[in-house]
DNA sequence: ACGTTAAATGGTCAATTGACCCCAGCCACT
DNA sequence: AGTGGCTGGGGTCAATTGACCATTTAACGT
């Protein structure tokens, strides 16, 4: 799990396996089963979390019971309620195992000391961040103007694998529509008549 | 205009007056007419803008002419499309000026160098990004579970000056509602038949 | 002051989608 | 093997909202 770790910081700056060597003693190690919450609305989101193996979902339910997800968190991803994280405020989501997971995790004066420790990690978060940004926006934006549709199909080529690991309902979840229109536009998909 | 970037960037990190006198030859400045563009889809975000005065919005255009405002940048605020700024390619949004504005604007060549001299600029983007991102999430989701009348009294409390000087179509389009129907539910909440 | 443009309001109509519901197949557990 | 829960598909119906349109009001430029 730690060789992903460092994979996919190297992906994003120069550090040396003797200061990574340095990183590892600040992490946890947790497995999950499927199902099992690793955070809860309410509670304060303590650890950053790295999936080093598995599928998180990260959601907030509505006041009508409904769910709806902000994040499906792949091997390789952080995930965590950031403004919880470092204000410790109560958490807005849950964050729930979709399938057996193994995590590495970090709580904050740890992810601080790491930062002072060194501080070419304060870039790669900055990076990090970044990117979840931009793509945050992305997001949004096609929420405002694209067809329901053109979403699905984005996102579907954006995570093919998630097809095969995250059930049609979430998916629904995560594009803001109901299962029961996803459904529809799928059938309409597959027989032809779609106008993306 | 410095002074307000100072007080900005002083809010969240410690950074002296000697220290920020580095940073100015780094800014251009810039005077905006209202309607004048400082951005447009398909060229390069080449700075990072920080607005001394006046007020920004970025947005794009959908296929059938629509707009869909991504921000409003108040004056205080940082926009630029970042995904163009950091790597060159084509902009996916307009900037455009709802008021008379000064900028003060950074290249990104000048903005790493401002990174090397002073790596507590490192952190002040960082946290600048993470306040944006954990921002952007709380919108995204908000724009998946809340009615439109929910989404609009949430902005009109987040940015009460907002009423004054954003014109309604364009609080619509950013909510990601028609003009119609949000002069339909201003009328609802006038009137006390809304049900928020 | 006047003409033009921009902005806001609000009526009508149709389409899309949510909500409710039912059914069938698959999976996990006892 | 049997049962309950989960998942996916899809029908029906009603409501909300977009699209179109017209009118009024406000702002802007000459």
């Amino acid at each position: 799990m730690f060789d992903l770790l460092y994979k996919k910081i190297t992906e994003k700056i120069t550090l040396t396996e003797d200061e990574f060597e340095l990183c590892k003693p600040l992490f946890s190690q947790r497995k999950l089963r499927k199902r099992q919450f690793i955070l809860q609305e309410g509670d304060v989101s303590r650890y950053n979390i790295f999936v080093g193996k598995g599928l998180l979902r990260s959601y907030t339910i509505d006041e009508k019971g409904g769910e709806h997800i902000l994040q499906f968190a792949f091997e390789g991803w952080w995930t965590a309620d950031l403004y919880s994280f470092f204000t410790d405020e109560p958490s807005l989501f849950n964050i729930e195992a979709l399938e057996d997971s193994e995590l590495l995790m970090i709580t904050r004066p740890s992810w601080e000391s790491l930062l002072n420790k060194l501080p070419a990690i304060e870039r790669y978060f900055r990076i990090l961040i970044q990117n979840s940004l931009i793509a945050t926006q992305r997001r949004l934006i096609g929420s405002l103007s694209e067809t329901a549709e053109q979403k699905y199909l984005k996102f579907v080529k954006a995570y093919p694998e998630s097809i095969q690991r995250v059930p049609q309902h979430m998916i629904a979840s995560y594009l803001g529509i109901t299962r029961e229109t996803l459904s529809r536009l799928r059938r309409d998909i597959a027989s032809g008549k779609s106008f993306p």
